[in-house]
DNA sequence: ACGGCCGGGACTTCCCGTTGGT
DNA sequence: ACCAACGGGAAGTCCCGGCCGT
């Protein structure tokens, strides 16, 4: 799509695709573009060529992740229904590897400090999510709000199981969390059998 | 008390105080000491003879931070239950201020990342947090779970609502947290009912 | 012939005598490939069909400079004698214009840092010069070192006369070079004198 | 001396003196002020506090080069006059150790292409080395020309040695050199002898 | 031969957290 | 408590040597 213009652009991908790991383990703020590009094998040099700035490159993290997770949310979908989605969403794996997990669990406030632009690629991509969460779920009048609902709570419930200090409660904090998510779900397919 | 501990100096009640709101709305790690102790009214040199280190202030303002919430907590509670806590929670003007609102909402990536020593006394902050909400729920088996769902779905919901672009879209999400947490909430008093 | 063996290309000629004399005025390490392309009517392009590498060029240039050198010094030489040839080449002129002028006094301590084909590409022209002062020396048991320490002195003169500050004491080295260089010829004839 | 007035400067000094072995061993053009740093056991953010650039620290490693072969040439006229002074000069030690060794030799061309304050900061360590060496020698009308006579044929039999590829015609050179050297000397002292 | 691109890396500015002298 | 300075290190701009498609 975006890159098809000129040279193949694989330095690009790499690019992104080692900031889009960084910036979810460390933070976009304490992340340096030295590190970023030396662990995709650059140097510093061959950064600005390929992106305006540092939050260019941010933009571009988002919407890579966020596509990549689109992705991964279509196959557990079809395979398990949500269910298993969230099952797989708050589940200790997905804890505990920040890096390749998901970007809005790891980065929601600092994508709230950041331009515009930014901002409108993330509610962008963020709306393809609710979609395919709302197309799962049991039609009712707000299966968008729903879908919402749900998604805020994973994001939620995994930032805290990351936070908290104590394994034995950080576990709980899922469970919870993906309790949570069920009770959402159910109360609004039971809405419609009222 | 909890900070008593160290001399009750106003110089350090005011720096944490600023570093607080200045966390809060900038992130911990793009937020310089100097700034912080210059909005303070203080210089640079003033700080170490209070501090060990940054570190040791994000630990102190997570916990004043989390305490000054928790006795606007049960303020609210006394006066309005848990619904009159998600609206206030969900509000456009919680939203719209995160210098003076919830520590999680605006911190919990960054919390998650930092010394043990901090995300313990988060941890110790949230169960306060999270025993006043359970108290406040008819008692289950697992009121505590139904708590920690509740805060993931308000923390997540109100991050998402100030990450995303447009404000519609923004306040549909604070409405789909409120109606999720509300969701949560009555699911766990029917399964007692029944 | 030296450079018959490549192509002799208009083009090739005139990229070695444009950065010849870029090293002699601004260094090798200072002066980038695009600057001289472009001042010898060129594009950047236009540079690898020519030479390998940057190095490559460096050598036909110390070949090329030198060679005319070698001209040069056999006219003088031949008109003037050994004393002609000291008074031009520490001449005000001659330090005013180092572009065109001796590259070892531009460029002696690079040539030193450049590869092994280089020095040796040097040493061969090198000797050459010193060939023809011993020549023009009365013929002594080493007029070969005779001939190198003239050659020394006079490109260190050189060297110092554009070194120093100040127009004065400029002058002050040139003329002491050429002292010390006709004391250095003098000596080696009165031991054959004697 | 210079640094006396703010803290020790000890970094100060330390990068002075990685810088000026640097710029000896691969040209001041050549040599990066991140591995001058690196080698100094510093970051690139160190420098700018203590020099205001390049040109800067190559002017203060100019001087303190300078210095520094002042003093070496002064216990070597000490003890074994100029001629012990032409032999340690024209070493193959010192050929061959050029990081430590004379910063004209290794750097006179590219000095000549700095900023007048660089050169007269040049000039002005050259002229102690000549008066040491002028007052070394039997007066005469020019000893001063005769001593810059002298350094220039120790700097250029230097570089010439260096130059050119082959250690039996580098050794020849520093013989040559020495050779001439004393030549000029000698010279000086025969026409007050006559 | 052209022109543009690629990655490397230089220089410089800025600000950070921290320390020490006053 | 002030404040200047230290060393660390990031961001950004620039240009270099080298290569390729046209």
């Amino acid at each position: 799509m975006r890159y098809e213009k000129g040279r193949k652009d694989s330095s690009r991908i790499k690019i992104v695709e080692t900031a889009s790991e960084r910036f979810r383990s460390d933070g976009i703020a304490a992340s340096g573009l030295a590190t970023i590009m030396s662990d995709a094998g650059l140097t510093n040099g061959a950064f600005y060529p390929h992106f305006a700035s540092k939050a260019d490159l941010v933009r571009e993290c988002v919407v890579q992740a966020l596509g990549a997770q689109s992705q991964q949310l279509q196959e557990a979908l079809a395979s398990g229904g949500m269910e298993a989605v969230i099952e797989a969403y708050l589940s200790a794996a997905h804890r505990d590897n920040a890096s390749k997990g998901c970007a809005s669990a790891a980065l929601l406030p600092e994508i709230a400090r950041q331009p515009a632009e930014t901002r409108q690629a993330y509610t962008d991509q963020l709306q393809t999510l609710v979609g395919q969460i709302s197309a799962a779920l049991v039609q009712t009048k707000d299966s968008q709000g729903v879908a919402l609902g749900v998604l805020a709570t994973l994001f939620g419930a995994l930032e805290l199981a990351r936070a908290v200090e104590g394994k034995e409660l950080s576990d709980r904090v899922l469970a919870a969390g993906a309790e949570a998510a069920r009770s959402i779900i159910q109360r609004s397919q039971s809405e419609v059998a009222s």
